[in-house]
DNA sequence: CGGCTGTATCGACAGACGTCGATACAAGAC
DNA sequence: GTCTTGTATCGACGTCTGTCGATACAGCCG
């Protein structure tokens, strides 16, 4: 069992540094995973993507039940845990409930998956 | 095994863009959730940094069980979830069997997130 | 060969998750 | 005020997930 002794990544770093380069430690691990798990149902993706792809990166509740085929509470309680998990922010206008995506949440989820070799970064 | 030298992934991964410029299909979010569902854990997140963090890029399973509170068997499972979502390959030398990450899968994710400013800012 | 070490699979268990219908809350219309 | 519409919460249900100990499989070594 050789053990190769590495710099832990800290929470304060967390959000700017690939995990290719540094291994995370539990803080952040646990931290980021809340994030991650957010993400990873196929309902709360395309909500996600559904509100940024919306004029002016947000869109009302009213325009996220339509496209699926779950009922209006389940897509409450996934906007609910989108917004608990910081990817998305809520906003009531009048009657309706209008959300966002958080850019520095998704940027640094990406920047924390970038690879080296390249993809992830801006090619222009 | 030389994982390091070529950026011959972005090509492959050109099938995707950023979830802020296009609504994602249920095909491609049941896909995608897949993967994020991989890294929605603690301890698959550090064993994903830790294998990627080491020298050429690969882990052997014997210098992934000592920094966890879990069982070896456990860590197996979890090994299992990064291989089965495509995030990681394995491949037996002799007695041990070692870990790589697979850039492509990462890139893609990261790539996903990605937003237009490429850093995290707040709109006031 | 037999024994030893590293890794994977199995079976079981508690807890978390996604979903629903029913219902409560919020805000405008009348 | 009441009614109506939009959104959130509640309680319950079945399923999935993370974990364990026990055990099986795969290679080295003597």
């Amino acid at each position: 069992m050789s053990n190769q002794s590495l710099p832990v990544l800290g929470q304060d770093t967390a959000c700017c540094t690939p995990m290719v380069r540094q291994a995370l430690g539990e803080d952040a691990a646990a931290e980021l995973a809340r994030m991650f798990k957010a993400l990873a149902d196929p309902v709360r993706l395309r909500l996600l993507s559904l509100i940024a792809s919306y004029d002016g990166g947000e869109a009302c509740v009213c325009d996220l039940t339509g496209p699926f085929d779950v009922s209006q509470p389940t897509i409450s309680h996934h906007l609910k845990v989108l917004r608990e998990a910081g990817l998305v922010g809520s906003e009531r206008r009048g009657t309706w409930v209008y959300y966002r995506v958080v850019p520095s949440a998704l940027a640094q989820l990406s920047t924390l998956l970038r690879t080296p070799s390249g993809r992830g970064e801006d090619p222009a």
